[in-house]
RNA sequence: GCGCGCGUAGCUCAGUUGGUUAGAGUACUUGCUCGACACGCAAGGGGUCGGAGGUUCGAAUCCUCCCGCGCGCACCA
């Protein structure tokens, strides 16, 4: 490629065939990069899921990450970016399923295997965009590390961690209610539920002498006592003792009319019961409400009704009347009927938080089922630990909070999920378990086994046979073991020896707790170290109205659009510009005009200064040359002080401040002033030659020092126009 | 309910431990096509720094309260 600087500055003409001169180089191989190289640099790259495309915040994410890999490749570091994609279970199986019912298929209808089929097609087909869009954003990751979460090695590692997890004794099987997603039929962890405000009704129901209010009427089928606070002096009388009332006879046919039913039901104290809302009374759901179900462990003796199935539906112990309705139409049929027998004594309107599925939407339903638990208490513990003592560093430091106020009330990680895609837990088990349910967690010991110990494939309590569990592991059970398993582990590779810990994490802020707390627990069990030395959390991009970006609100910005109309380094500009720290970003194009003039700026003062030499080789500029003029001392020194202070802003990941403090020196210290002033200064022949070596020594140390954040005009320029060591901006060492 | 963050020029944002006439980008006004660049240069208009108190010789910057916006967490029956 040829640069004809005759012409105005075109993006189209100069970033296109960049990607791949550093692609050929090796480069973003550490293994390939020129000199000695003693000190190691390490970023895992968060990865993206397969079903994605690039987002804003993705563009972000990364342009900011490969600003600081070029900046430690160019200060000497061995540096590793280390990408890779997630299998991301539920989204992809969503994304999957939605494609197979545009051909009026439905997954049980392929069966599991078919099933996987088609998600490992759809990956080949789908899976490398996401890898495109990174590298025409200009991501110097090490594509020949690339890693997959769904790979054959690191099936072994999940299986490894899991297996390690099982022998010493923290996980466990046990029947408890927790978050079901019905349209995904799969539980959910707490992090993975997000809760919305909902307008709802709140029904006041008559049970004999006492009155309750609740959200959910339907579920009234499945109770199974009432509670009510042990200090509550109102209710004293009823605690401990069965009451008599008046209930809705469920086996009536849903035609006829509804009828009243004599039923009894317990009343027991518990502190969950709060006098002071509504009337003080509860109804205790076990299966279908996870505090309920709190306080039946409090209670073992009450009995569990499960009259909601999963899937979604009324199930056969709602009895006839109900049995097969939505929960929603359930409500309506069941106000209805106790509206006629006079059991509703009033409704009131209020609002109250919903959980919803975060990949779906769907409305949570809680629901009583045997999952998968990992303990958490030792595990928390060391993160905590560890974080405390500063071995990771939070920036900005306010996030620590977060992320101790989790670990702190840690509750054990439900880890499997009723899906097909992603990681089969590697255990053998029959349904259900034999053990008596006890409330506590359950002794499977006799009820699974995982592999290696499968030398009797009967159980030795109930001599059932096993069959390999049909869940698999929560998609983040797999990420949290990323910045090991990414580079080898369980196999003790030499990438592991010298990669790990890794330095910095970049990630957003909503996946602290998701993410980030796991790999760090993970990495001190497995590895003993923490994985990453620092947390940097980086802003969200919001719209300029303060909307959250998404596609489906439609205020999402695609930057693949921006970088078609302005540019790849104008959309990293606009990205970096406004990254001024853990602020949130309210999207302004007006940060890409002024990268597209700064752009040209640069263009059009390296015209100038190689105008000043006709030199028809490359042009050596490591020579530092010494000023003569006032001009001249003020422009070197404004270099060196500006240098120092970019430096100083990269270390803290203040990205917007050091852009824009080498911004300004570029276009007013350097352009405004020093050109200008040379243009009299060669018209000395005593200055003259002087003049043109500060000029191009200032231009060559500023391309340099811009290639973190501009690395494709500036490698354009410098690489054909300069004697470079190693042919190519990105292995020169940074200014000295 | 608890916690966190934010409210500074029309718009998007800086403003480091309190200290001279509060800055940038963008938009706007005027002049300038002089051999890097009109995606430019020069000059300029525009802010009682959300409100009210307080500390101080001095506060956008510290303290208290209030108002508005956003986010997270909560056993929300």
């Amino acid at each position: 490629m040829k640069l004809d600087f005759s012409q105005p500055y075109d993006f189209k003409k100069i970033e296109d065939g960049i990607y791949r001169k550093w692609e050929e180089s090796g480069y973003f191989n550490p293994d390939k990069l020129p000199g000695k190289r003693k000190k190691v640099f390490t970023m895992v790259m968060a990865p993206p899921n397969i079903t994605g495309s690039l987002h804003m915040g993705h563009a972000l994410e990364y342009t900011l990450s490969d600003a600081l890999a070029r900046y430690k490749r160019m200060q000497g570091y061995k540096t590793l970016w280390l990408p890779g994609t997630d299998h991301a279970g539920i989204a992809t199986q969503n994304a999957v399923e939605k494609e197979l019912k545009k051909e009026g298929l439905f997954r049980h209808q392929l069966g599991r295997e078919k099933f996987l089929e088609k998600v490992w097609a759809w990956r080949e087909k789908y899976g490398h965009i996401i890898i495109q869009q990174l590298k025409s954003l200009g991501v110097s990751a090490d594509w020949s590390r690339l890693r997959f979460t769904m790979d054959q090695d690191y099936q072994k590692a999940v299986a490894e961690a899991f297996i390690h997890y099982y022998e010493k004794g923290w996980i466990y099987r046990g029947e408890r209610t927790i978050n079901w997603c019905s349209r995904c039929a799969t539980s959910l962890s707490d992090l993975e539920i997000e809760y919305k405000e909902e307008d709802g009704k709140f029904y006041y129901i008559k049970y004999g002498p006492l009155t309750l209010g609740t959200a959910r009427p339907e579920t009234k089928l499945g109770d199974t006592a009432l509670a009510v606070n042990p200090k509550d002096k109102r209710y004293k009388k009823y605690v401990g003792k069965e009451i008599e009332i008046q209930s809705v006879d469920p086996s009536i046919p849903r035609e006829a009319e509804p009828k009243l039913k004599t039923i009894k039901i317990k009343v027991i104290a518990d502190p969950a019961a709060d006098p002071e809302f509504g009337t003080g009374v509860i109804k205790v759901t076990p299966a279908h409400d996870i505090a309920d179900f709190e306080i039946w462990q409090r209670h073992p003796e009450v009995p569990i009704t499960q009259v909601i199935g999963p899937n979604g539906r009324m199930s056969e112990k709602a009895g006839i009347r109900y049995r097969d309705l939505k929960v929603v139409e359930a409500r309506k049929q069941i106000v209805e009927d106790m509206q006629k027998l006079g059991l509703l004594e009033k409704i009131e309107e209020y609002k109250h938080n919903v959980a919803h599925c975060y990949r779906c939407g769907t409305m949570i339903e809680p629901m009583l089922s045997q999952q998968w638990f990992l303990k958490m208490p030792e595990l928390a513990k060391l993160a905590i630990y560890n974080v405390k003592k500063g071995k990771i560093k939070f920036h900005p430091k306010r996030w620590e909070k977060v992320y101790f106020d989790w670990l702190k009330n840690i509750k054990d990680w439900c880890i499997s999920r009723q899906i097909w895609w992603g990681h089969r837990l590697p255990v053998w088990q029959h349904d259900p378990i034999c053990i008596p349910k006890s409330g506590g967690e359950n002794n499977f010991e006799d009820c699974a086994l995982w592999q290696a110990s499968l030398n009797e494939p009967k159980c030795r309590k109930c001599l059932a046979g096993f069959h390999q569990s049909e869940d698999v592991l929560d998609t983040w059970f797999s990420s949290a073991l990323w910045p090991f398993a990414a580079l080898g582990w369980p196999m003790k590779t030499g990438d592991l020896d010298k990669f790990y810990p890794t330095d910095v994490l970049m990630n957003d802020r909503g996946i602290i707790n998701l993410w980030d707390a796991r790999m760090i627990f993970s990495g001190l069990e497995f590895m003993g170290k923490i994985p990453f030395r620092v947390l940097s959390v980086h802003a969200t991009v919001l719209t300029r109205e303060g909307q959250r970006m998404s596609k489906s609100l439609g205020t999402g910005i695609d930057p693949m659009e921006l970088i078609a109309k302005y540019g790849r380094d104008a959309v990293r500009f606009a990205i970096i510009w406004q990254a001024m720290g853990g602020q949130d970003i309210r999207w302004s194009e007006d940060a890409l005009i002024a990268g597209k003039k700064f752009l040209n700026k640069i263009w059009n003062a390296s015209r100038f200064v190689f105008s000043q030499s006709q030199s028809p080789d490359k042009i050596d500029f490591a020579q530092k040359p010494r000023p003569q003029t006032n001009d001249d001392k003020k422009i070197m020194a404004n270099f060196q002080k500006n240098k120092k202070i970019i430096s100083r802003r990269l270390e803290s990941y203040e990205f917007g401040p050091a852009l824009r403090v080498f911004y300004d020196f570029f276009w007013h210290d350097f352009c405004d002033q020093y050109l200008e002033s040379s243009k009299k200064q060669v018209q000395d022949p005593k200055l003259k030659s002087n003049t043109g070596r500060i000029l191009i020594y200032i231009l060559g140390n500023s391309l340099k020092i811009l290639h973190p954040f501009l690395p494709h005009i500036t490698e354009a320029i410098a690489s054909e126009k300069f004697g470079l060591k190693n042919n190519l901006l990105i292995a020169e060492s940074w200014p000295r």
